[in-house]
RNA sequence: CGGAGUGUGGCCUAAUUGGUAAGGCACACGAUUCGGGUUCGUGAGACUCCGGGUUCGAGUCCCGGCACUCCGACCA
């Protein structure tokens, strides 16, 4: 991708209400453009940094047996009322359409799914059944705020497990647990992401969530350093010691909630009669788990945790380019470069801009953050070739540049 | 939903006791420069969030809305 072909803007400052470091950043850098409260367009650079964590998600989601669909925004008002959560959940975006239905936009899925899997299995042969989408949630948060931590819209990875019994879900819930650790591995945040025990609902004694440590998290865990797990403030007070090895040395510490794993049981089949028939030919309910992951909190939730002012290096997989390539008054070896070198040009930005100055180029390309740059200009000519910074490994050299594919490879 | 604060060109800001909207960025054009948002000139761009009120006169004061931000409550 040529820069100057590219829809981008960036700007020297930050919108004034954009407060998070999230928002600041990726308002600056073009990456996103608050529409109101809690509701961003993601603009095509900042998409690109969406679509990777979603590549990465939908393939370890198929790992694990998961099968993609796609479920509606809209819901009927009927099908909340049977779970009961038409009145009990205060964020529900409820609409009274001119024809007199009364409509949601769906915050979730349960009871969307359920009926839906209802109409396609019937016996135990067909479970388990593991179905998952990508798609925008909506949710009337009271206060939306931080930028894409907590917004009304927000892109949400859930897939939903179908169970003939329960231990089979615990078999599935636990490989699921593994699967999101290296998610969050893959996306960057590994090393801060850690497994939290919270609140089970009424129908599993815990739930299990992926907090990301961060300064500006709005949960508070305590966390045992020696396990590299954590207990939710929720449950605390039940359960003030460590999960795994029963210390109650635990540090407090403020989150942010990027993953949530969930055994249903039978919560939503019961209302909605999700049964199958077993081996003997009863009727059995089907055993439920549920995932999710927002995917637009995790962008943000990488930001808040490697950006800083102005700069960026995004993880390798989540980079919107791999490469970035930053020609100072010599596009004629840059050209060449760029079109003889990179067969996979989506994954390349060129900056092939000539009235655009050198610092500010710079600029640009620390907000664009891509692990590797590469410079040509008279100084780096003279010195050899290219100008190749590898900013994961805090490496520079000068590549000859017919060798510089071999190296960046 | 309670409390607090803030609304001025696309973005960031300024405007004296109330006196007729100023600058920077960005944008267009012309030069200049070319390793960290270079420098200079010219130009275009504003019902000062909306609606009332006070006043000879309101960006400024008063009332009512709306929006945004922060704190709290809430967060299957």
């Amino acid at each position: 991708m040529k820069r100057s072909q590219f829809a981008l803007k960036t700007f020297r400052e930050a919108p004034k209400d954009a407060d998070s470091k999230n928002a600041r950043f990726l308002e600056r850098g073009g990456y996103i453009n608050k529409l109101m409260a809690g509701v961003y367009s993601f603009l095509p650079l900042g998409l690109r940094v969406m679509r990777n964590l979603e590549d990465i998600i939908r393939e370890e989601m198929d790992g694990i047996g998961g099968q993609e669909l796609f479920l509606p925004v809209l819901g009927p008002k009927e099908n909340w009322q049977k779970s009961g959560r038409y009145e009990d959940l205060d964020i529900l975006y409820k609409m009274d359409t001119v024809d007199e239905k009364q409509i949601v936009l769906n915050p979730t899925h349960e009871e969307i799914i359920v009926p839906l899997v209802k109409s396609m299995i019937s016996s135990y042969n067909d479970l388990p059944l593991y179905l998952y989408q990508i798609q925008d949630k909506f949710r009337n948060e009271k206060r939306a705020k931080s930028g894409l931590l907590r917004g009304r819209e927000f892109m949400m990875k859930d897939l939903y497990s179908f169970h003939i019994n329960e231990s089979d879900l615990d078999d599935y819930y636990e490989k699921m647990s593994r699967v999101y650790a290296k998610i969050f591995s893959r996306a960057g945040i590994g090393e801060k992401t850690i497994l939290t025990f919270a609140s089970g609902g009424t129908f599993s004694k815990y739930s299990h969530e992926f907090q990301t440590l961060s300064e500006n998290g709005e949960d508070t865990i305590y966390l045992c350093e020696k396990c590299n797990v954590a207990v939710n403030k929720e449950i605390i007070d039940e359960h003030n010691y460590c999960p795994n090895c029963k210390s109650a040395d635990l540090i407090e510490k403020s989150a942010i909630e990027v993953g949530n794993i969930f055994k249903l049981r039978t919560k939503y089949s019961k209302p909605f009669e999700l049964k199958v028939a077993n081996q003997k030919g009863e009727t059995k309910e089907v055993e439920m788990g549920c995932y999710g992951i927002g995917i637009s909190r995790l962008m943000a939730t990488i930001v808040e945790v490697t950006a800083g002012e102005g700069k960026i290096v995004w993880p390798e997989e989540v980079a919107p380019f791999k490469v970035q390539l930053i020609s100072l008054g010599r596009n004629v070896e840059a050209n060449e470069l760029y079109e003889t070198a990179y067969n996979d040009k989506q994954n390349i930005l060129y900056d092939d801009r000539d009235d655009i100055s050198a610092g500010e180029k710079f600029a640009e390309a620390d907000l664009i953050g891509s692990p590797v740059r590469i410079i040509i200009s008279d100084k780096s000519l003279s010195a050899g070739g290219a100008e190749v910074i590898d900013h994961q490994k805090g490496r520079t050299t000068i590549v000859p540049l017919d060798k510089v594919l071999v190296r960046i490879d």
